[in-house]
DNA sequence: CTGTTAGCGCTTTCAA
DNA sequence: TTGAAAGCGCTAACAG
């Protein structure tokens, strides 16, 4: 017997075909049975840890199968159990540029997180370019889909859902069958660093926030107007038009170039904060002696300027490991119950929002 | 005719489980053929737009589908082709922190670019953590695995080899069967460099480089010392004991402070351009009056400081764009034979390294 | 305690 | 031009 056949409809090379030195046929669960003198449900038992087996017959098997170079086929293995453990990632946010997301900190250390979090769980993610319609991967067998951050008018959730498959999101998507969200609080992260400025002094907090219909930044917006509403303060908002450096610098040198100079700043858009401290030398401003800074960023950075940039974290990895650990138990249980997490921030206090004379 | 039957050893609920208002299942082709009164071989044919069949029966059967919302079972399809159309992405260099090459903008972008590359060419990529051995995930169906930047003593291309997975890495691993390979010229990328920095009157050109064992790391530190040793000058090198911005901060501080001080300094590490020009200011440089800087980054915060810091881009996008290109091309002819393709980097000068009164 | 068998959903011969 | 049937590699039900 020098080879297993292997007939049926299958695609097969034809003798015409110039045959590139092709590797050999992969090993299958049956060439181990016949090579171990055992059957395919002996051998996939030993191997999965499954039924009662001798000890002897196990280890025989599993001996076999690694002299062999054995790996199960993945493929049939799904098919058999109807799962893919296959989970989509898709960033919601930079719709317009599909595959920026990754080179801001937060949405890298988001995607990151998610991906060993879900690895750890047993499953794969697969990453999908932003704002991109189901066309180009509708074939690919997603257990659930992850779409971050979400715009407004996005159609994907929806598309998803109509499609029947589970969506994980943000606190957008609450209350819909078959979706789950993990948020951060972007209320109480406002209020704790507004709170914190004013304690350093500040009276005239200016908001930096890109133009974008995140459910965070509008969560921020919302926030930051009520908390101004309550301390009888008059709302400083510059909307940075774009995202990337660029247009976030534009808009900080808006606020800081204010009629009624600020006294504070907070940069809720991914600016880089040594940027941030230069733009505010370039208009005169101390820091932290007329200025106090707080940026919402995940960037190690802020450690290593003069002064050390105080941060505001949004914990990517918390929030990415709570929302596996909460899509995970939603798939195995087969559950369409839609539910939700909510993750803290935390503010980091350094240099550039503390007063010396001040607690 | 209620259901179809789901007959066959399957994982079955059976009636005391509280079952969870769980999906009902999804569309098969058969339900489609069924309700569209033809038999799964003409639905079939109709949508993959194989087969000759009248367009009337194609319309219909693509119509029945498209309202049952039939999606087709890609691991069926996957274990009759015998082919996933799953690629994975390790990245070797950091194999101590198995997540956090994301944070590098280089990788970022990388991977990112990969991920729609090969998306482009029908392929999805799957994010595994940097360092992990196979172990993890040896049941996916990877068609092949791509390992950025492998360190030395990586045994991942010896282990994904020996297991029969085709690998796409870098140069170092030319020549192996099924290995494949996408590098940036390094050597001449350094030299490109070290010319314009002489161009604009270095004669001290220092290197800061992380201890690494990166064939691109190599490559810079060897086309270094030949560069030096053509002209005759004295290599200057400080390694960074790690990566990250401390501690390439400090390699930089190091490299100020020599007693030889140096008139330029190339950067090969990541670090935020911002924090090279504020380490230089720190140590009394004057950017580019008494120190010319160069920085091998694809941070966009280059260009936003003042000066605006001359970067050495890698060009990960057509590095990503090349590497699939090619992967796709071997997979698709089943081809083991060995291939690379070199891609070239590009300098762009800026107000760093570019004295006032030079060309 | 082990082996035979059916069938997951799909595509592809091959016959009608 | 359309349909019936086989079989991809695996696991689980059921016999032996």
């Amino acid at each position: 017997m020098t080879d297993a056949p292997r007939h049926g409809g299958h695609p097969s090379r034809t003798a015409s075909d110039p045959a590139p030195r092709t590797a050999p046929p992969r090993v299958r669960l049956v060439d181990v049975a016949r090579e171990a003198g055992l059957s395919k449900t002996t051998v996939s038992a030993a191997l999965n840890g499954t039924g009662r087996l001798s000890p002897a017959v196990r280890e025989k098997a599993r001996d076999t199968a690694r002299r062999m170079g054995y790996r199960p086929n993945a493929a049939a293995r799904q098919l058999r159990a109807g799962r893919a453990r296959l989970i989509g990632y898709v960033v919601g946010e930079f719709a317009g540029r599909p595959w920026t997301y990754l080179e801001s900190p937060y949405f890298a250390q988001l995607t990151s997180a998610t991906a060993a979090a879900a690895l750890r769980h047993g499953y794969a993610l697969v990453m999908l370019p932003a704002g991109s319609l189901q066309g180009e991967w509708a074939d690919l067998p997603f257990e659930a889909v992850i779409v971050a951050d979400p715009v407004a008018d996005d159609g994907v959730v929806e598309d998803l859902l109509a499609a029947r498959i589970p969506v994980f999101s943000d606190a957008s998507v609450e209350g819909r069958a078959g979706a789950h969200w993990v948020d951060v609080d972007a209320g109480a992260a406002v209020r704790e660093t507004l709170d914190h400025l004013r304690d350093q002094g500040a009276r005239r907090t200016a908001l930096v926030l890109p133009d974008s219909t995140t459910r965070f930044h509008r969560g921020v917006l919302t926030a930051y107007h009520a908390w101004c509403a309550a301390h009888g303060d008059t709302p400083r908002v510059t909307l940075a038009a774009d995202i990337g450096n660029g247009p976030v610098v534009e808009a900080v040198d808006g606020a800081l170039t204010a009629a009624e100079r600020p006294d504070a700043l907070f940069v809720v858009a991914e600016l880089s904060p040594p940027l941030v401290l230069e733009a505010a030398r370039r208009h005169g401003y101390d820091v932290p002696g007329d200025l106090l800074v707080v940026c919402a960023s995940e960037e190690t950075t802020a450690a290593y300027t003069d002064p050390p940039v105080s941060t505001l974290s949004l914990r990517p990895g918390e929030v990415a490991e709570a929302g596996i650990e909460l899509l995970v138990a939603a798939l195995e249980n087969g559950d369409d119950e839609p539910s939700g997490v909510l993750v803290p921030t935390r503010l980091m206090v350094r240099g550039s929002s503390r007063r010396a004379d001040r607690g």
